[in-house]
RNA sequence: GGUUCCAUAGCUCAGCUGGAUAGAGCAACAGAUUUCUAAUCUGUGGGUCGCAGGUUCGAAUCCUGCUGGGAUCACCA
């Protein structure tokens, strides 16, 4: 048996070739580590020149499996392209056991490798676990993502929130570190006083239950009822004689607002009582509605614990010097250098502003969880904070500022626009998955593909279809950009989307079903076989997998995964269209392929599992 | 106005650290089922990669400027 780093670093191709298992060397390896390795020793022996090797995979209209572009060698060499690529490519076949032909095309040299090599790697994959090669990096990140206010329910926006917050978080777990979960929610504060006052005048004692309202969107509601009262006064009060901004500042039920605000402050029994009611509604609302997304969370902070936090690192950053104090003792920081403005930290009367309580956060997420690495899931309507936060952190030289960052996401726009929660044109979570829940249910009834309708069984497949859809639908764009939800795009389960990808998957556990292949099942390939085109590109991809996880999870985006996931699913769809399995004669080729398969189900079903989407048995 | 993000097919989006003739899906049209699920597959048409320069063997990708759009620049959160 061969011991594979030592060949490696010995580049050795004499000793490399007395080894029958140059496939596994392979794989333990990755095969683009080696064949790079293989180029730059030819190129060394060659012309004495030392080159990285960028390695690509071939494309499909030229012979070949990767493609080694060797421009850079024509200038300094003074040789003409193809002479330079015959000759690394003669070397390369005459001394290495794995390459089955070369070809030359300008400055790209497009190498072949032996099938035999990659049944070895094939056999390989199929030893292993799907995403267990992947070795633990103990180091540890908090993901804070959903943090919703508790005023109103959650919209469309918030969805996109806590599907990537999710995601990120099994992929980073996936590849290899270990994460926490967090939410912040923000309980108080002038938001839900005014649905509080609201309630008083017009709630009527109505309770969710008695009102048979969830308890999120019965608080939201009056929230909407302040509004409206709000508004109304604002007119009285201007058709009376006052301008705009007195008239606002005047209302009434403003006033209360900010009077009750005060009293929370001041731990008002009775405010308080009114406030943990209405809050104790949303949080029931809110539970329903996460674990109907599936989403959860490991730590949830609450801001009424937290709002008085900062202060102290104020008096420190100031003691420090880093921060100054105007004459009205306002506490500010200078960031000029740092390409930013002057900020204020604390106000004049020693009252906090939203960046303290973060800083003070900050500090008490570190010293819960001592994460190498923290994580914020917030819209990039918050990108200059969060760069004034991190800038902060770091002239107050706390270690972990390097670890920071903002995952900033794009909002989600309508066809009709721009979701504004005063003209009602938001689009509400938990009708969103509701009404996808009800088209899954049609189009499967459409289609003929369920015979009981209204079992349990079916509940939670179109509850899964409806999920994958949307999560797929909004995860597949890059999170940074804005993105478009059409609402007849999102339930499409043809093309690139989440059913797409759920039907695939069942289609392949029916075949493995057929063939009564356990799902512990170890298949081991020892004939001699040779894969097909559609195998090979299948066995091509699959070997890339882990790499895809570790880029997702370097550049914190679900939608690498998803489009590679499509990638595979539709690449596997080509594969059953042109060759069966239960039927193929040869016993050989039907283990390879049930083990392949096999294998690709897994893929799917785990990298659907990374982006928070479940996949069906059978649809 | 300052800062910052974005601009690729009719629409929605890919395009890895610069590489070969820029790819998918939807929509349109034409096909495929005696064969493991047709929620599938195959084909056709569709592009001045916002514009103009620059860097080099080579640019959708990097640099500069411009145009258009979003966000932000509160003693709000």
């Amino acid at each position: 048996m061969c011991k594979t780093k030592e060949l490696i670093h010995q580049n050795g191709q004499p000793k490399a070739k007395k080894c029958n298992f140059a496939a596994k060397l392979i794989v333990k390896m990755d095969i683009i580590g080696i064949l790079s390795n293989k180029i730059e020793t030819a190129v060394q022996s060659l012309f004495g020149v030392s080159d990285q090797a960028v390695l690509q995979p071939t494309r499909k209209e030229f012979e070949g499996d990767y493609t080694y572009v060797f421009f850079g060698l024509v200038k300094s060499l003074r040789k003409s392209p193809p002479e330079i690529g015959n000759a690394i490519g003669t070397y390369l076949l005459d001394n290495n056991d794995i390459f089955e032909s070369y070809n030359v095309v300008q400055g790209f040299l497009n190498l072949k490798i032996k099938n035999t090599v990659w049944v070895e790697v094939l056999n390989d994959l199929l030893k292993t676990n799907t995403g267990s090669e992947i070795e633990r990096l103990s180091q540890s990140v908090l993901v804070e993502y959903s943090s919703p206010n508790t005023n109103k329910p959650l919209h469309l926006g918030h969805l996109r929130n806590n599907f990537l917050g999710y995601s990120v978080s099994k992929i980073l777990d996936a590849a290899g570190y270990d994460v926490t979960k967090a939410c912040l929610v923000n309980d108080r504060g002038i938001h839900i006083c005014k649905s509080m006052v609201a309630y008083k005048h017009f709630g009527n004692s109505e309770t969710p239950e008695s009102a048979g309202i969830k308890g999120d969107h019965l608080v939201g509601k009056y929230y909407v009822e302040f509004d409206k009262a709000y508004k109304s006064q604002i007119q009285e009060l201007i058709a009376s004689g006052s301008t705009e901004d007195e008239a606002k500042k005047a209302a009434p039920i403003m006033v209360e607002a900010q009077e009750m605000l005060l009293k929370w402050e001041q731990n008002d029994p009775e405010i308080i009582d009114l406030w943990k009611k209405l809050n104790t509604w949303v949080y029931d609302g809110f539970e329903k509605t996460y674990k109907k997304i599936g989403v959860d969370f490991d730590k949830t902070y609450y801001e009424s614990d937290t709002y008085l936090l900062g202060k102290d690192l104020v008096e420190d950053g100031l003691n420090r010097g880093i921060f100054y104090k105007k004459e009205d003792n306002s506490v500010w920081i200078d960031l000029t250098d740092e390409g930013l403005d002057n900020k204020l930290v604390l106000r004049g009367d020693g009252t906090s502003v939203y960046i303290t309580q973060d800083l003070g956060t900050t500090d008490l997420k570190f010293q819960d969880f001592h994460s190498e690495k923290s994580i914020w899931v917030v819209g990039n309507e918050q990108d200059y904070h969060f760069k004034v936060l991190f800038a902060i952190m770091k002239k107050l030289e706390r270690a972990y500022a390097e670890g920071c960052y903002h995952l900033s996401y794009g909002m989600v726009d309508l066809p009709s626009g721009k979701m504004k929660s005063r003209e009602g044109t938001v689009v509400d979570a938990d009708e969103l998955v509701d009404e996808m829940i009800a088209t899954a249910k049609a189009m499967s009834a459409e289609k003929g593909k369920i015979e009981d309708l209204e079992s349990e069984e079916s509940a939670e497949l179109f509850r899964m279809l409806a999920l994958g859809a949307l999560k797929y639908y909004l995860l597949k764009v890059e999170p940074k950009k804005r993105m478009l939800f059409n609402p007849e795009e999102s339930i499409d389960f043809q093309g690139n989307t989440g059913p797409f990808i759920q039907y695939t998957h069942a289609r392949i556990k029916s075949i493995l079903r057929k063939a009564e292949v356990a799902d512990n099942q170890i298949f081991t390939l020892d004939g001699v076989h040779i894969l097909n085109p559609e195998e090979l590109e299948l066995v091509f991809l699959i070997k890339d997998y882990d790499t895809v996880i570790k880029n997702a999870a370097a550049d914190y985006s679900p939608a690498l995964l998803a489009n590679y996931t499509y990638e595979l699913a539709k690449t596997f769809n080509g594969f059953y269209t042109q060759h069966s399995v239960m039927n193929e004669e040869n016993a050989n080729i039907k283990y390879l392929r049930l083990g392949l398969i096999k294998k690709v189900a897994e893929t799917i079903k785990h990298a659907m599992g990374l982006l928070g989407i479940d996949v069906p048995e059978r649809m």
